[in-house]
DNA sequence: TTGTATGCGTTATCAA
DNA sequence: TTGATAACGCATACAA
């Protein structure tokens, strides 16, 4: 550090102003090609790199968006998220990421981090947040869009109805004949696509007849082994389910390990499903039937609708992204007489 | 954006001066309780948070890192990276992470970018990378360090021994009785990681009295399917392999996959082995056989060492974090008569 | 086309 | 303990 090199540096050796350097870097247009070549080759000569906070600050903007995540430890929000970063990267616009650790309070903190540091707009998963959150965004005027769910704020979504894809899924088991159904959830307080899932199931429960408190319902953090202590005690139940809706992918192959360890079969013994279709679904043995989610069209269109809202046009304010249910083997109907 | 407000409004608010505010916020001990409580009422009344830039420019500090990783896509560099990031919290420091895509000329931008937005050191994966991104390192004199490989630069490094944790691998592989062993690994071409992997099993290989040269390597990009096809493509072969070294657990986990597909038993028809010990490893069916890096101490150890640096001080230049195979059932003796 | 000069929001030096 | 004020590195309106 320290021996930063400045405008001031450049100018003096190419021999122009400060205001010249500047238009060679930001408007080359505007510049002769003369001057600009001198001015160049002092710009790498002395590998000069323009200060962010300096430009920030005389420009008063940054071309910036942050984005704060549950968790970067598996795969649930990688294509998504990468999806949306190239779609700024087309646009100019570079992505400032944290991860909030499924932590609202945190959450709270890392908006504020990410808008100190020049984020122009911000992306956030999900609807559920600390009240001081929102507060904190309507305050500074900060644009946001919400991402994996629905919602019904003012502020856009490009989301996907979590609660009607589980749903759908559930519809499915019970055609399939199974009546002890349980579910291995996401911790579901503040984290409104954990809950939407779990309400989904007992909603298709409910249309099916069937009581919904029956539904046994185990929270645990997304991790293949708290799946597997999860799916433990659901199958030492006095009435075992016959299948295991789970929240998410890493919870379903969690799930199915557990099941082989415990010498099941599955599907024959044990159905297991699952939710986002990440590349681990499919290569697992059997294939986890899980709900597909376009994860790179929600980024692209998460991308487009906080770009226009930056530019202070008023983008669609519900984007849905349809989900569709993949069948790899996992969901089968249940063994006569279980 | 926009209706911020700053350091001037909150000081004409509690009827300070803007150096008061200034110090209430970053050095409470040097102001009255009286005033400090006044001062603390208007920031949150305002909703004050601080132009990041600003105070960058002002300062001259930043308390900020980079870390460019090749990818997001799956938990190889999540648990090291969570650890890395955790450490440096602790120290009041910042993390800004991006993601080259395993693409050089990415990294070099990468590495520009972070120093730009005021990174004071950054995080690198391996050695291998472009000699115009050691030059910009060099001219701003911007300190970094080098985790995930061994390095012999005069930047520290913390990381392990890919040749020979992969050579021990394979040592074992022969130790078995196999003969025929094939590869599995990623793109080699800048990526020290990889490269030293199969160089590691080679060594293994000449040691144990054979022609590395019978040694065949697909080299594909870390993902389950391309590992698949690979794995199609290694067992047409005139002589199939015995035992697939894999270069990381997502190439193990995606030949497994094809092995069963296939309709080979793991490891009666074809043993499997791979490298990192990531999450998944333990829950796939058979658990893969792998190398074991301790990702959270190379983490916490990257992290000190770079804050060292940034300090001015000079932390150890080599810190080699020990590895170990984990057994789990993927690799077994060759069938007799193969 | 180029140069001059001012201001961006904050910290830090120096006085009071 | 507090307040005035000069940097910090850059963009930009205005002048030349």
């Amino acid at each position: 550090m320290s021996l930063r090199s400045k405008l001031e540096d450049v100018a003096k050796m190419a021999g122009v102003s400060t205001a010249t350097v500047s238009r060679c870097l930001n408007e080359p247009g505007k510049v002769t090609n003369k001057t600009r070549e001198r001015v160049m080759n002092a710009v790498d000569a002395l590998g000069y790199t323009p200060h962010f906070g300096a430009k920030a600050l005389a420009s008063r903007k940054t071309r910036t968006v942050g984005a704060v995540i549950p968790t970067m430890d598996n795969a649930i929000f990688a294509r998504g998220l990468q999806a949306f970063q190239e779609a700024l990267a087309a646009a100019g616009v570079t992505l400032l990421v944290s991860s909030s650790g499924y932590d609202a309070e945190q959450e709270a903190d890392q908006i504020r981090v990410l808008v100190m540091r020049g984020a122009e707009g911000v992306l956030l998963i999900g609807t559920a947040r600390l009240a001081k959150a929102y507060e904190f965004l309507a305050r500074s005027k900060t644009p946001y869009v919400i991402a994996w769910a629905l919602s019904d704020r003012e502020s856009p979504c490009v989301g996907f109805d979590n609660m009607g894809a589980a749903k759908a899924m559930a519809e499915r088991v019970l055609a399939l004949g199974h009546r002890d159904i349980a579910m291995i959830s996401g911790i579901t307080a503040m984290n409104d696509r954990a809950a939407s899932r779990v309400e989904g199931v007992r909603a298709a429960l409910v249309q099916g007849g069937l009581d919904p408190d029956r539904l046994s319902v185990e929270e645990v953090h997304y991790a293949f082994d708290a799946a597997g202590k999860a799916f433990e005690r659901l199958m030492v139940r006095e009435v075992p389910p016959t299948a295991i809706i789970c929240g998410n992918d890493v919870l379903g192959v969690g799930a199915i390990s557990a099941a082989k360890r415990r010498g099941l079969r599955v599907p024959e013994d044990i159905s297991i499903t699952g939710f986002d279709d990440i590349d681990i679904a499919a290569h697992v043995e059997p294939g986890l039937t899980t709900v597909h989610v376009p994860h790179e069209r929600m980024g692209a269109g998460a991308a487009a609708a906080l770009l226009a809202l930056i530019e202070g046009e008023t983008p669609q304010a519900t984007v849905c992204i349809e989900t569709r249910i993949v069948e790899r083997g996992s969901l089968g109907p249940p063994r006569v007489g279980a």
